[in-house]
DNA sequence: GGGCTATTACTCGGATACGGGGTGTCCGAGTTAAAGTGG
DNA sequence: CCACTTTAACTCGGACACCCCGTATCCGAGTAATAGCCC
């Protein structure tokens, strides 16, 4: 799985704590964790054509949460950093070659492909279910100075 | 995901459909699907040093699995194919940078890498609980006739 | 004809190239804050 | 002092290189069946 995703969660719970008032740019975020600035953008990028975040150009530009933590799910995140198309996919090689059958027998799907798409789908389901909110409730558990050690940070000169 | 599981998982019910009297080249069970012979071979390997299948060399040689279809689940054949290491790593740049907080306060889980592990445990956690035989038998319902023509085509000259 | 040996063909196994996608970087379009200027 | 204009700095957004891993291939080590040969 590619690295973005985790640079986009931790970056979407950092913008909730600094709040909505102001929007943050993509290389201050980046050099809270020493990210490469231009790429992480690239990654927020991503949020914003998803509708997680929105953008402004400018000074005192940046981006923003577009909605409420709550309203925001792993899948979300995932789903707009990698892609929407599935881990697992079929090529259908049980059509290729001599062991093709007759034409028309295929209308059902690959016994294969389903068990694996429902290993998927679990997989999804959990990440639906898990909204960004949930997450920082546990971190906040974990790390209860965590948000007011970011405010600070990311506060105005 | 890799596409030599696709290839893997097809093998393996191939090889329970021949049977376990003789074993197949891989070039054998490569052309049934007109799959790249050597590739394939290699993928049959991983499967080897898995256990799950066995390898004879010389004439008459190739592979047979090495126990039964319900002794066989798909996170066998993910595991041998692809690797043992999980999707989602966490790297852990929530202590780096400036954000990084007293040094002994990561005794926890970071809580993003928890959320995204849980997702990855339902996803095993339903890989564990298909075999490969449950797999054959919807196959089977779907295609009765797939496992004759498999015996007779892979049959011995 | 039977048993032994040498040969030969066949298969796996690992070492070796190639290519596409993730990773990383750079510069331009657009925007807004701020400075400058005249009334 | 205030309003307007001009400037300038800042930010996103997409276009451009780099590099690693999945993809694909080839050749050698080992093995067993087979053919040949001697008894």
């Amino acid at each position: 799985m590619s690295e973005g995703v985790e640079w986009a969660l931790h970056s979407c719970l950092n913008l909730a704590w600094i709040g909505p008032e102001r929007a943050v740019p993509a290389a201050r975020l980046a050099a809270y964790h020493e990210l490469p600035a231009a790429y992480l953008n690239k990654q927020l990028q991503a949020l914003a054509r998803a509708g997680i975040v929105t953008s402004v150009s400018g000074p005192k530009g940046g981006f923003r949460l577009a909605r409420g933590l709550d309203r925001i799910t792993l899948m979300d995140v995932v789903a707009a950093v990698e892609g929407p198309d599935e881990a697992f996919r079929c090529t259908e090689i049980r059509q290729q070659g001599p062991g093709a059958g007759p034409a028309g027998s295929y209308a059902a799907e690959c016994a294969i492909a389903g068990a694996m798409g429902r290993a998927e789908l679990a997989w999804r389901r959990e990440l639906v279910s898990q909204t960004l909110d949930d997450v920082r409730e546990r971190a906040e558990l974990q790390a209860p100075t965590a948000p007011e050690r970011i405010r600070e940070w990311f506060a105005p000169a």
